[in-house]
RNA sequence: GGUCCGGUGGCAGAGUGGUGAUGCAGCGGACUGCAAAUCCGUGAAUGUGGGUUCGAUUCCCGCCCGGACCUCCA
C-alpha cells in the first residue's frame, strides 16, 4: 500500500503522513458559515476535504471526520436582519441547500458535523480556562485573547508579531491591550443574539467555535486540521494560539491542509465584478460531476482558475470515461476490484489529482481496446475520488425527458433508408434528432443515441 | 508597506539535477455513404538576468509579472 505524503502548511514541507492513532486518524475541517448559499470557492475547499477523507478511509481502517457549521456570527444577524426573518429560520435554510449542494458532486457527509450554538459551554469552559491561567482578559464588556502571551503565536501562518503591526488594518480598539488581540467573547445586546456567560450576556467571538469543538470530539491532539488559504490567517493562528495555551501537553492539529484560492476567469471571485457563482449557478446548466472534476484537475494547492471552457474540458472528458465503462458487460454489478496502485500512489503524493487523472486516461485508453479489467480499474479509481458514481446509460441519456421508442423508431427508419441508399432521408433523420439534442452514433454494433 | 505562494506548448495542467506526463485544441492518416466515436502518426513549452554544477526547467540570488493573506472571505 503506497504511503501517504502531505504538504504541511506549519513546516511547509511535504512530509510523511503519520497519523496519531493508526486506528482512529482524526480530522477536522472548517466548514461553512451558513448565511448564504455556497459558492464554488467554498466548494473547492470541501471537495479537497472529501478527497482526503475517501483516501485516508482506503489507507486506514478508521477516519473521524468533523466538519463544523458556523450557525452564529455577525454576517448571520446582519442577513436576517435584511432579510426580515428569523436568524434560525435562514440558517435551517442554508444548512439544508449547504447539505444539497454538496450532495449533488458527491462529497460524502462528515462523521460529525458540529454546529456553535451547540457548544457554547465547552466555549465558555474554554474562555474560564484561557482567563484563568492568564491567557486572556475582561475588558470593556469583552473578553480577549493576549497574543503577547504566547511566544509561539504566528509560527503557523508565518508572521511575527512585527509583520503583524506593519499590516495598517489592524483594528485598534481602546479595550485592547495589544492591537493583534483578538476576541474570544463579546457583548451583545438586546436584539442580537447572546447566552448568559460569567462576562455578561453575550456571544463568542469567531475563532473559539473551532478550537472547542475540535477538542470535545477529537481531544487535545488530532492528525490534520484544514480550510482554505484564507484561513491560515488570523484564523487558525488563532484557533492554534487559544487550543495550545489552553492545553499546553497537547500538539492541536499536528498536520496543516490549506487549499489554494479559486479564480473566476482569472480573476478573484467577488460580487462587484459580477463573476461571483455560487454552487447552484453552476449546476443549473452543468452535470455536477463535471464541476467536480474540473476541481480536481487541478492540484488542491494550486490556484485554480474556473472557466467555461474547463468545464466543458471536463465534461468531454467524463465522456470519454463513461464511454470506456460502457465495455463492462454489468455497468452496475457489485465489484471488489481495487483501484489500481499506480492511481492510489499518485494521490498519495499530496493528492496529486491531476497524475491520478492521467493514470485514469491510460486505464480509459485500455478499457477502449476491450480491455474489461481496464474498466474496473478505471470505475474503482474514479469511486475512491468521488467520480464515475453514475452509468454510462444515465450520463449520455439522463433519466429520460425524451421517448426512447420514438428515437429507437427513427433510427430504425433511418437504417431501412440507408440501405437502399437514401442517404438524403438517413440524414434528415439525423440532423431532426440533433435539433432536439440527440445525437446519433453508428458503431459496428449498430446505432446508438445520446444526448448532445 | 509586510509575509507567503507561483510563473511549463494555443489552452488546461503534472513531474524531474541528465533525451519535459496527461487532457483539450491543431495538423496528417485509418475507419465511415457522410458524420460521431475510436485508433495511428505529428508539430508545439520551462518569464528574465546572473550564480552553483560536467550538466538547471528543477538548487541559490536579483529583476519582471501574477496571486493569496495582513481581525472575522474556502
Amino acid at each position: 500500500m503506497p504511503r501517504l505524503s502531505l504538504h504541511d502548511s506549519k513546516s511547509r514541507k511535504t512530509v510523511a503522513f503519520t497519523p496519531l492513532d493508526p486506528e482512529n486518524v482524526r480530522v477536522y475541517y472548517c466548514g461553512p458559515t451558513v448565511y448564504d448559499l455556497a459558492h464554488i470557492g467554498n466548494l473547492r475547499a470541501m471537495v479537497t476535504a472529501d478527497v482526503l477523507v475517501r483516501l485516508l478511509r482506503h489507507l486506514y481502517p478508521r477516519v473521524t471526520y468533523v466538519r463544523n457549521i458556523t450557525d452564529v456570527d455577525d454576517k448571520i444577524n446582519a442577513r436576517a436582519r435584511e432579510n426580515n426573518e428569523p436568524i434560525s429560520a435562514l440558517t435551517a435554510r442554508t444548512i439544508r441547500d449547504f447539505h444539497d449542494d454538496l450532495a449533488a458532486v458527491a462529497i460524502l457527509p462528515p462523521d460529525i458535523e458540529p454546529r456553535a450554538t451547540h457548544h457554547i459551554e465547552q466555549m465558555q469552559r474554554m474562555i474560564r480556562e484561557l482567563i484563568d491561567n492568564g491567557h486572556a482578559y475582561e475588558a470593556g464588556g469583552h473578553v480577549l485573547f493576549s497574543v503577547a502571551d504566547y511566544p509561539d503565536y504566528g509560527e503557523l501562518s508565518g508572521r511575527s508579531a512585527d509583520d503583524l503591526m506593519a499590516g495598517a488594518r489592524v483594528e485598534v480598539a481602546d479595550y485592547k491591550r495589544a492591537p493583534g488581540d483578538f476576541v474570544l467573547w463579546k457583548p451583545s445586546d438586546a436584539d442580537t443574539p447572546g447566552w448568559d456567560s460569567p462576562w455578561g450576556r453575550g456571544r463568542p467571538g469567531w475563532h473559539i467555535e473551532c478550537s472547542a469543538m475540535s477538542y470535545h470530539y477529537l481531544g487535545e491532539s488530532f492528525d490534520i486540521h484544514g480550510g482554505g488559504s484564507d484561513l491560515l490567517f488570523p484564523h487558525h493562528e488563532n484557533e492554534r494560539a487559544q487550543s495550545m495555551c489552553c492545553h499546553p501537553h497537547g500538539r492541536f492539529a499536528n498536520h496543516w491542509v490549506h487549499n489554494a484560492m479559486l479564480l473566476v476567469d482569472g480573476e478573484k471571485m467577488s460580487k462587484s465584478l459580477g463573476n461571483f457563482l455560487t454552487v447552484r449557478d453552476v449546476l443549473r446548466d452543468t452535470p455536477a460531476e463535471a464541476l467536480r472534476l474540473l476541481l480536481l484537475r487541478a492540484q488542491y494547492r494550486s490556484v485554480l482558475n474556473f472557466t467555461r471552457d474547463g468545464l466543458d474540458d471536463a465534461r468531454q472528458t467524463l465522456d470519454r470515461f463513461y464511454r470506456a465503462l460502457a465495455v463492462l458487460p454489468d455497468a452496475q454489478a457489485a465489484d471488489t476490484t481495487p483501484p489500481p496502485d499506480s492511481f492510489v500512489a499518485a494521490l498519495c503524493e499530496d493528492l496529486n489529482t491531476p497524475a491520478a487523472l492521467a493514470e485514469m486516461h491510460a486505464m480509459a485508453d485500455r478499457a477502449l481496446a476491450g480491455d474489461v479489467q481496464g474498466a474496473r480499474d478505471l470505475r474503482a479509481a474514479g469511486h475512491l475520488i468521488g467520480l464515475l458514481g453514475s452509468t454510462p446509460d444515465v450520463w449520455f441519456r439522463g433519466d429520460a425527458q425524451v421517448d426512447g421508442a420514438k428515437i429507437q423508431a427513427l433510427i430504425d427508419e433511418r437504417l431501412a433508408a440507408r440501405k437502399t441508399r437514401d442517404f438524403a432521408r438517413a440524414d434528415a433523420i439525423r440532423d431532426e434528432l440533433a435539433q432536439q439534442g440527440i445525437v446519433l452514433e453508428d458503431g459496428p454494433g449498430g446505432t446508438t443515441w445520446r444526448k448532445a
